[in-house]
DNA sequence: GTTACAAATGAGTATATGCTCATATGATAT
DNA sequence: ATATCATATGAGCATATACTCATTTGTAAC
């Protein structure tokens, strides 16, 4: 489809043409594939894991994150819209500020086995 | 440092200075922070994904990997290059082809826990 | 209404990422 | 040595990402 593949390798490195099938069929299927990375890029970047890292301890107004990351009110305000869209963060208002809190009750469980996969390296 | 940040906030949103000073002493470290990022964006990228769902049914060659992705061999090798060097998976030379596996006993836990997670959404 | 502050947002920009293409390397066979 | 196949790699490019800056929105106090 996009580069040339020799098709008369009948004998594959492994297993059977069959095989390939096989395998290709008990693989995780497309959409749920683009779910999982899109899952995973939520926490691919320092300034998104520092909030949720914040987050983990108590809820915080965007001010307030954006002082404990020495980060501008923009950028933080950026990653925070883009997690809310994830529903990996929920808001609450109360009056002019913005509170925002963990909404996702995985994602500490996540990070904690990460932190001791990462410990046994 | 980056942006004017309101000096004079004694009373902030929800805490007191100290309690952010606290709070910025409890959260992950920064060095720690970039590694969990890093390791995240591993998975963050459908094709890698796809290369780890792959071998996760049992070891394949960089040209069946590439039937199965439906991808260019030379896309496949730098991606197969990128998991390598974050240590995901390792390389078995027989004769031209190399074979890989996964190299992360953690790997495929992460992932079904994530999966685990998708579904309940 | 005006002013002031907190947060959100759009535009612009510099860098990162993932692919393609062409070529190089490594191994086997002749 | 030459040819061939499997894989690796460098360069180039198009898109995505994460920030900054300027501005807007939302809320409260005056």
């Amino acid at each position: 489809m996009q580069q040339p593949i020799a098709e008369d390798c009948e004998v594959t490195c492994g297993g059977s043409e069959a095989d390939l099938v096989r395998i290709k069929a008990e693989m995780i299927d497309e959409p749920l594939i683009h779910d999982i990375a899109e899952w995973f890029k939520v926490l691919s970047d320092p300034t998104r894991v520092k909030i949720i890292s914040a987050l983990m301890r108590r809820e915080l107004c965007v001010h307030d994150l954006s002082k404990l990351l020495e980060m501008g009110q923009s950028a933080v305000s950026h990653q925070l819209r883009y997690l809310r869209n994830m529903r990996m963060v929920k808001r609450r208002k109360v009056g002019k500020t913005v509170y925002y809190a963990l909404d996702d009750s995985h994602i500490e469980e996540i990070i904690q086995v990460t932190l001791e996969h990462l410990k046994h390296k």
